[in-house]
DNA sequence: TCTACGTGTCACCATATAGTGACATGAAAA
DNA sequence: TTTTCATGTCACTATATGGTGACACGTAGA
């Protein structure tokens, strides 16, 4: 089923920004309004605010709720649930015999990032 | 420790490209020489799955050992763990009350999402 | 030795994404 | 009604990212 990769896709990416991350556990609190979100992410301007909320909408990782002229942002715990467990059971039979496959090479000095790992990673 | 934010940042950034999941998917099965990757991924070039393959070591999600002139990548699957257990814990508390007010929400019609979200939901 | 091959690196391009300011819309309050 | 305010949308810029071809390097094998 495509639609689902897709979906899936649109969680993970969402969940690939910082902001977006730190967002969510705002959102996990409690709704907020999205002047509130503003207030609390400076000194980013509304409409980053509000594309990085459009990002999670479109994750269904953020619920709306409009009342008069103000919007509430629900924070959705399901589709992390989903993905993690996703991943996680996906990786448990795996994860055992990758473990002990670098255990031994582990023991073995571990070498050969490029040199643009190195690099970023002394970053 | 800025340090550890920043390796859980590599971490979901790296998981954020459906084709670096995929390639996690294949060396969770057993380590693959880069060339073998490279055949695995068409039609990518070889130079792309480098880059990807630098982001997933950047992030310690995959372990390099060389050996000659071969360069055999690991599959590192702590990180993963690591993440969506930490994310889990942070939420399991918060989850059933978010859960609660979402559902009061979900009652009543759930729409105003931006045109952005609608139009790109659809596609 | 010389050759072939796997890998590392560089320069470059196209697109996606984060971010901003300006303007439009619609509901609440004066 | 008029004004105010929260939100929605648009046009635009700058940077990050994914992707490619070409070249360099070092090791294994002929």
């Amino acid at each position: 089923m495509k639609s689902s990769l897709d979906e899936d896709d649109r969680i993970w990416r969402a969940l690939g920004d910082p902001v977006r991350r730190k967002m969510l556990d705002v959102l996990a609190d409690g709704p907020q309004t999205t002047g509130a979100m503003v207030g609390r992410f400076e000194p980013l301007c509304r409409t980053a605010v509000m594309k990085h909320l459009d990002v999670l909408v479109r994750a269904r990782l953020v619920m709306v709720k409009r009342e008069g002229r103000v919007r509430w942002n629900h924070f959705n715990p399901v589709p992390i649930d989903r993905i993690c467990g996703r991943w996680l059971d996906a990786h448990r039979r795996r994860r055992s015999a990758a473990l002990n496959r670098l255990k031994r090479v582990v023991e073995a000095p571990v070498v050969g990032e490029t040199e643009i790992a190195k690099e970023k990673v002394k970053q």
